[in-house]
RNA sequence: GUGGGUGUAGCUCAGCUGGUAGAGCACCGGGUUGUGGUCCCGGGUGUCGCGGGUUCAAGUCCCGUCACUCACCCCA
């Protein structure tokens, strides 16, 4: 046990499982890339009010998740626990209103939130996010509840539910708003309910325990509240879900944690993950922007948890995983033997990669036995011999890792990489057909 | 913040009713000259989470504490 470890609710991720979650990450985003959404990047840390403002006094992510400090000139600044009201506040910042909308904007990075972690739960999580401000098009909204979809596609999912839910406009939310405190003051609820109903009414709806289910069996929601354009627009986001085949479960109790939502909700859930089974979720914030100090914008936006689309990935299909960690692996081991060997090897080695091949050499004092090991472990594909006879006579061992076989090469970064691309066209040994192709010479 | 479970090697774990630690995998070295994977031989790499207590003796029993973990809450 190190004196040093991560700090409760974050982890390290190391390898290969990084290469992994560097190919979901980067994978996710591809959709997007495809619809015309551009990367942005905002800092990680942003003026508290923006978040009290932005997410919401009420809700549990401003009053209790936050990491929160001073700096030193005095500043309140606070980790950002989620990624919308950063690009809100850029956009507004830089006046992007008054370019061409909607403005189609994403990115990829850490969030932080003080919660007590489990499974999927981390103080330090990863997300994907992708914001489309400023049309209030319901189609707008029905194309990036698809590029979800087609992002956790990508990234190997196939398990992934979508729940969707519509909250409505002011006007909705402060009729069914009415109407639940109301039907929730004549139950009998326990005191920490009944405070939260105060608070934030909406939430209670969601509530996990089975009792509390039952006695909301016929409690208001929200759809049945909302107005004539809601209801048109909510009708208009599910025919577009339909057009583009994206299957759907109406979740009439689903509700969001942060304040700035209206209308269009959602969230994608899979099964594999246990209690936090949410892999995504977002919807439509047209108060975003003017809560913020900002135009009367609107927006639809999402965001998608990395880590829980790797567990989720892990569960549903460990081979895709296994694959994704082998991707990056090398196409050439050196192994150089003797001194004047591998000062050769070392130029030869930043040749190769010059001519676009992954390469690696064994380092330190090896001996020709440990080197071979190491080749092997390295998972190239092929380990190149250089020892002195073949300096000598200008040559390398090219040697499939795989098949055992293995022939002499010019020692030249050129010839190695044309023998590397196209075993058949080598012009010293003997053709294969391909690198797992009969051995021509036995190792 | 509330409740349950678990802490022994890098990993997964064994260690019965107390007698000062072990397996598999991994890792390192060797098995003649310039060849990895398989095989054989050798090597334990450890503050038994930490601190107290009981005892002749504690990985084992008791108390505390910390960490991890699962669930509530909340959410990605």
């Amino acid at each position: 046990m190190s004196t040093f470890t991560a700090p409760k609710g974050s982890y390290d991720i190391l390898p290969p499982d990084s290469a992994v979650f560097l190919a979901v990450r980067d994978t996710m985003a591809r959709p997007l890339l495809a619809a015309g959404y551009s990367y942005i990047e905002t800092p990680i840390f942003e003026d508290t009010a923006l978040f009290r403002r932005g997410v919401g006094e009420s809700t549990d992510v401003v009053t209790k998740e936050m990491y929160t400090f001073d700096d030193r000139g005095g500043r309140s600044l606070t980790l950002r626990p989620e990624g919308t009201a950063g690009v809100m506040r850029a956009f507004v910042e830089h006046r992007m209103h008054a370019g061409q909308l909607p403005a189609k904007l994403y990115y990829a990075g850490p969030n932080f939130r003080y919660e007590r972690p489990q499974a999927g739960r981390y103080r330090h999580f990863t997300q994907v996010g992708a914001e489309a401000i400023g049309v209030d098009d319901p189609l707008l909204d029905a194309e990036l509840i698809q590029l979800a979809d087609a992002a956790f596609r990508a990234a190997g999912l196939n398990r992934h539910r979508l729940l969707l839910n519509s909250l409505g406009d002011r006007e909705s939310r402060a009729a069914h708003r009415a109407a639940l405190v109301d039907y929730l003051a004549r139950l009998d609820l326990d005191e920490e309910t009944r405070q939260r109903a105060a608070l934030n009414p909406l939430r209670v709806l969601d509530d996990k325990r089975p009792e509390l289910q039952v006695a909301l069996a016929d409690a208001p929601v929200s759809v049945d509240f909302l107005t004539d354009e809601c209801r048109a627009h909510y009708d208009a986001v599910r025919d577009a879900l339909t057009d583009l085949a994206v299957a759907w479960t109406e979740a009439p109790r689903l509700v969001r944690g942060l304040d700035y939502y209206t209308k269009t909700t959602f969230e994608f859930v899979h099964d594999a993950l246990g209690a936090q089974s949410a892999v995504g979720g977002g919807g439509r914030y047209d108060g975003l922007s003017a809560a913020i100090g900002g135009p009367d914008l609107t927006g639809v936006g999402w965001a998608l948890g990395v880590d829980r689309v790797l567990l989720a990935l892990k569960a549903d299909d460990p081979r895709r995983w296994d694959e994704l960690a082998a991707a990056g692996r090398l196409d050439v081991f050196v192994v150089p033997i003797g001194r004047a060997a591998r000062r050769r090897a070392l130029v030869l080695a930043r040749d190769l990669r010059d001519a676009a091949l992954r390469v690696d050499l064994a380092w330190g004092a090896r001996g020709l036995k440990g080197a071979m090991k190491a080749a092997d472990r390295s998972g190239a594909r092929y380990a190149l011999v250089l020892g002195e006879r073949d300096l000598a006579a200008g040559t390398a061992q090219l040697k499939d890792l795989a098949t055992g076989s293995q022939h002499a090469v010019p020692l030249d970064a050129a010839a190695v990489a044309s023998a590397v691309a196209s075993p058949v066209a080598s012009p010293v040994a003997p053709a294969v057909s391909s690198p797992e192709a009969t051995p021509v010479s036995a190792g």
